[in-house]
DNA sequence: CTGAAAGCGCTTACAG
DNA sequence: CTGAAAGCGCTTACAG
């Protein structure tokens, strides 16, 4: 059976197409009447609008497009439901894809939302993304974008994201309170900007102290659990001491945590752990797991918000948000007990 | 500045608009100078294709919607990414909405789909979703779609899921064979036809093995780690001594293990505890968790097959598939060893 | 308050 | 191998 049009509709119930175009969108210039005819008949048809004709004329889209590179850390799928909550609010509705941290990836997807005619783009750059990218697969369409929790320094774009520094030096000044001295930094990927930024804020508290973060502790993985266990294992290699542990985020320091507990070392006592984030899972582990609050629902919502008024504005200045950290202290980071810093058994 | 169009192009390069089209599409009837001599054109002026009016025309879209509940349990962060990954690599593009659960905003959902002309729907549909309801909004605009996870009985329509009946019996005879004998069926909401589906195959291997499945060892909650630990409070409440737990899935199971911690039971000991879908966590916790894979990754890629092929052949007898579900053994189900059947102290 | 005509940016026969 | 014309299903001035 053919499609039923807004011409079948104005046919069936005796107004021109121009009316029913006005009825759809509840214009107000349309008597009552008329509207009570019009969407009996479009009942009657069993008439779907369709959204892409309409905005083909009205030369927007209602959609908007999120391209982040996965969504198996808690804090990607907070991040994602806060911003879908937002646009369907709004009307709006999202295109998805995934980079998987993969460039060339990350590049097609750009492209392929820029010909769905995505009236805005929310970004998270996979690793090493540089400006000039960015403005290969964005600058043509001009396609409004935001970027969220990653930036590309390069880039002169809106920013929303956690502010790292502070993060990393809430976690610094509290282990060093509780008497740790040896503080070793693990997981993540080398590059990325968050993790360059936690380890400053970190080695800036440290510092404040009269304390030094060991460049041999900070030990760059990935950004998952398998990440965490690797580091423990490379930090264990280096024969140094360290009576506290860093981790990227929360999934890592979940590995971290498991591979010390392989080793018979258990979160909380000799060494401290904490991480970055405050999934779910962190205050439910045991030993619970201190931590820094990153706060990607609220990161999401604003980043969502942030992008439609840009799609409004297209001349705002762009912003950069910064979201205040906060510290959330757990077993993990008990009090030092005056025990001697955890000196791995080199084997 | 003016959007850069076809006609631009054509312009340009000297040619009609009918000959660039094909350009884009890098038709064989286009000879190779004047494809050069046109992508050359489109590269100086900065031209992108604009899908949306070439499917307009065209009478598909090269999208597909999915609807999802959530994305906060691991299983539904794989189902959606393998989602991804298989229409990515087909050349189409996600939509992506997600319902909570709840009625209203599913089916406000499956009409913006309907709207936006997706080519084909996946749908996780909500609890309670009747044939009725998915008949009323997607029956209008007749769009192709597959139903994932979880299955609407009076709805004739392709379905994907794993054969949670199996599921269940794997877990009740792994229990029966370990010594177990009093077993509960914690979490999970009343009415999904999971959760009945996974209990009724508990309840046959039980009942292969001589023994019952208490109804009052059958606690329905929620779906998630909050659900396992209250229905833990009030299987305590009951009173009724038990030796195995089966959780509704694994995200129920940490929260029913944490809850038993706190009453001081550790599972894996006297009582045994196990989950279903094998979320990378439950391998990796202490004690390892015992469940049932349910292959989200295979479910959601052969689900978005199935959508692609029914979009092709709309005519397609609908194809039901169940995924064989596979036992995971692991430490929360140690063998009984002779102690009785936990007996909870009631205060 | 409503209608006739033009047009959004493409593709699709059809013709040559 | 390429082009002129019509049309996908809407909205937008403009006119009355």
């Amino acid at each position: 059976m053919p499609r039923v049009t807004l011409s079948d509709v104005a046919a069936a119930s005796g107004v021109s197409k121009a009316t029913v175009s006005l009825v759809v969108r509840d214009s107000s210039r349309v008597s009552a009447a008329t509207k009570a005819r019009v969407r009996e008949a479009m009942e009657q048809l069993g008439y779907v609008y369709d959204r892409r004709a309409a905005n083909l004329r009205a030369q927007r889209s209602m959609t908007v497009a999120l391209v982040a590179t996965n969504v198996r850390n808690p804090y990607f799928a907070e991040l994602t439901m806060a911003i879908e909550r937002v646009l369907y609010k709004r009307g709006y509705t999202l295109l998805l894809g995934y980079s998987h941290d993969d460039q060339e990836r990350q590049t097609r997807l750009l492209e392929a939302m820029s010909e769905h005619r995505v009236d805005g783009m929310l970004l998270v750059p996979s690793y090493d993304t540089s400006g000039d990218m960015l403005q290969k697969s964005l600058g043509a369409s001009g396609t409004p974008h935001v970027l969220v929790t990653r930036h590309v320094p390069s880039h002169q774009a809106d920013y929303i994201g956690v502010d790292n520094r502070a993060a990393g030096q809430l976690l610094g000044d509290h282990l060093v309170r509780s008497g740790r001295q040896h503080v070793a930094f693990l997981g993540g990927p080398p590059r990325s900007t968050a993790r360059v930024e936690r380890e400053q804020g970190l080695r800036t508290a440290l510092e404040g102290h009269g304390l030094a973060l060991d460049p041999a502790l900070s030990i760059a993985t990935s950004a998952d659990r398998d990440g965490g266990e690797r580091a423990v294992e490379l930090l264990a290699e280096t024969g140094r001491p360290y009576d506290a542990i860093v981790c990227y985020s929360d999934v890592v320091a979940f590995g971290a945590i498991s591979a010390l507990r392989a080793r018979g070392v258990e979160a909380g006592r000799e060494v401290a752990v904490a991480g970055f984030d405050d999934v779910p899972d962190a205050a439910l582990q045991h030993p619970s797991l201190t931590t820094v609050a990153t706060h990607p629902d609220q990161t999401g919502a604003e980043a969502a918000e942030l992008l439609l008024r840009r799609i409004e504005e297209p001349d705002l200045q762009p912003h950069t948000v910064l979201l205040t950290p906060e510290l959330k202290v757990r077993e993990s980071t008990r009090s030092q007990d005056g025990s001697a810093p955890h000196t791995p058994d080199t084997r």
